[in-house]
DNA sequence: ATGGGGGCCTGCCGGC
DNA sequence: TGCCGGCAGGCCCCCA
């Protein structure tokens, strides 16, 4: 569900609660979840003081003093809430556990952080910090779409010669790490290029095109949820949900928005995904 | 080696 | 109202 806008959302969301401080108790209530949970994971997170929240691709890094990284991954419909704390003070008070809460962080000072997923397609693990680049979710992913590593010549070349579908190779997490279905809709949408066109037949050109677009993509959709997250924090604590304006990602049948196009939006299945795009003006 | 399809789970929504 | 099929934003695994 969560794609790397909201990840990042919910990361920032956290930082001000879990980024300095301790978790003074970890309630681990079931086995695991897409994976079973490392061996002794309560214990190993207990005591721990969170030196730094950061996040790769959709995964957060809660990186420990104990020098293990706590791994998470929100899945399909994994969200985090905050409990215990408003705005910054707190009033030490937290909601009974609720269906599909698996894990619980009590943090110093009387904050909660509850990760509940219902699906349980998420995962969290532990590895040690100096070793997280050889982690097995962690060392697949390809370049942050918005740092330095991700540019022109990584796209053409990572896409050259590709028979796969450009729609299947941007959900690629190792050509390009941090978009979901939703947001490479989105941005073919922009680009003007028909989901099914193999990858490795469109111009060098068009490839290129794609990379300010998707950074543009990404980074507006984090202004939203940035935006948003006030709200959210002070209505019920459920961070990374937020409203955006999508512009053919669950929109078919509807006009499409390009001005003069005139076109409908459509819906086909591609690995068993649906993407959504303009007939019209994605070619 | 690459690409396509199935599977993992639960919840929700629309149609009958 | 109740049941059922289809669908969901991710990812891994197996097979051709």
């Amino acid at each position: 569900m969560p794609e790397l806008p909201e990840v990042e959302t919910v990361r920032r969301g956290l930082l001000p609660v879990m980024e300095g401080h301790i978790i003074t108790r970890a309630d681990v209530r079931r086995e695991g979840l897409r994976w079973p949970f490392p061996d002794r994971m309560a214990d190993r997170l207990t005591g721990a003081r969170v030196v730094r929240l950061r996040r790769r691709s959709k995964y957060l890094l809660a990186d420990l003093d104990t020098g293990e990284t706590l791994i998470i991954h929100l899945g399909m419909s994994g969200r985090m809430l905050i409990s215990g704390t408003t705005l910054g003070k707190f009033h030490h008070d937290h909601p009974a556990p609720e269906k599909h809460d698996h894990v619980v962080l009590d943090i110093e000072g009387g904050a909660r952080v509850t990760f509940n997923d219902a699906r349980r397609f998420g995962a969290m693990d532990l590895c040690p910090t100096d070793d997280l680049a050889n982690h097995r979710m962690i060392a697949v992913l390809g370049p942050e779409p918005l740092g330095n590593d991700f540019h022109e010549d990584h796209l053409v070349q990572a896409l050259a010669g590709k028979n796969t579908p450009i729609k299947t190779a941007l959900l690629d997490q190792g050509i390009i790490a941090g978009l979901g279905n939703i947001y490479v809709c989105e941005v073919l949408f922009r680009a003007h290029i028909h989901p099914t066109r193999k990858a490795g037949r469109i111009a060098a050109a068009r490839i290129a095109g794609l990379v300010p677009i998707i950074r543009d993509v990404l980074s507006e959709a984090i202004e939203s949820g940035g935006s948003s997250l006030k709200d959210y924090r002070q209505a019920d604590g459920e961070l990374g949900y937020f409203q955006h304006a999508f512009r053919v990602y669950g929109r078919e049948g509807e006009p499409c928005v390009t001005p003069g196009c005139g076109g409908q939006i459509g819906r086909i299945v591609q690995g068993g995904r649906s993407s959504f795009y303009c007939p019209q003006c994605q070619r």
